[in-house]
DNA sequence: AAAAGCCCCTGGATGC
DNA sequence: TGCATCCAGGGGCTTT
């Protein structure tokens, strides 16, 4: 569920209030898609000085070490005073002096693993092979390009993956591609420059415009404070499969791309 | 190296 | 109402 600008939604929603806080129990629920990779217990003490976001992941800095929470496809994170009794779903509860960061996750395909050093292995092997970050000046059109004509996947795929830039996950790939007029079954290496300028342009703006509205909340996803978001409201191709495209009301078409559905308009998007 | 498939897991929607 | 089937914001791992 949530790519890059739910994580974010996520981030912003509660780094401030956690920021400084010292921790003082750790609880874990069922198994993650990780183990935590340390004995709860040895959290206990240490202060959480920062929340960063590198792709989907968000890394709570500790004063000796990291904490890297990732939100699989049905995670959420929560951040109060208070937090009533866990329940089913609720795997990962860490009280600190400033509140209690709760992850509630159905599915169990996130992760919440400690890592002592930025350098540990398990933060190289998961953070290791990430791409760029799409909203920041790291992102550069010119090496965009270059990386496409690497590959000859189709760009919608080359897009999820996640080695060329990062947070682009399967709403968002539909989205940017509409918007940039590319067809998500084009080759990634057959995708000219100009195209290639416009396709880096669109991550941007519907990554950046979905953390304006607080992301986009199909099903269950919320905010540290149980907010939804509102992006969906605003898809013009996404789960709208049938429906007349908003630009030229032919019909959303829906087709599968390595087990996962796409939404195009055959006449906005050329091949 | 790159690409394609296969899983991990639970719950909601749909169909008979 | 009951049960089977399909589908879902991800991504690491294994196999071609």
């Amino acid at each position: 569920m949530p790519e890059l600008p739910e994580v974010e939604v996520t981030r912003l929603s509660f780094a401030d209030r956690i920021a400084g806080a010292r921790i003082v129990s750790v609880r874990m629920g069922k198994p993650l898609r990780w183990p935590l990779g340390c004995d709860p217990a040895l959290l206990a003490g240490r202060t959480v000085q920062a929340v960063r976001r590198r792709g989907k992941y968000l890394l709570l800095d500790l004063d000796a070490g990291l904490i890297l929470v990732h939100l699989g496809m049905s995670g959420s994170l929560a951040f109060a005073d208070h937090l009533p009794e866990p329940g089913a779903h609720d795997h990962f509860d860490m009280v600190t002096s400033r509140g209690a960061l709760r992850l509630n996750d159905p599915r169990r395909f996130g992760a919440v693993v400690f890592a002592p050093a930025q350098d540990a292995p398990q933060a190289v092997k998961l953070l290791g092979g990430l791409g760029v970050e799409p909203l920041s000046d790291q992102f550069d059109a010119a090496a965009f390009h270059a990386a496409l004509k690497r590959r000859n996947a189709p760009i919608k795929q080359v897009l999820l993956a996640g080695d060329v830039v990062v947070g682009v996950g399967n709403i968002y790939a539909s989205e940017a591609l509409f918007i940039a007029g590319i067809r998500p079954t084009m080759p990634a290496s057959r995708i000219s420059r100009p195209r290639a300028v416009r396709l880096r342009a669109a991550v941007r703006d519907v990554l950046a415009r979905a953390v304006q509205k607080g992301g986009s909340t199909l099903r269950d996803f919320s905010n540290a404070h149980g907010q939804a978001g509102y992006f969906q409201l605003e898809a013009m191709v996404y789960d709208r499969a049938g429906e007349p495209c908003r630009q030229c009301a032919a019909p959303i078409r829906m087709i599968r791309q390595g087990q996962r559905a796409t939404y195009y308009c055959a006449h906005c998007q050329k091949p």
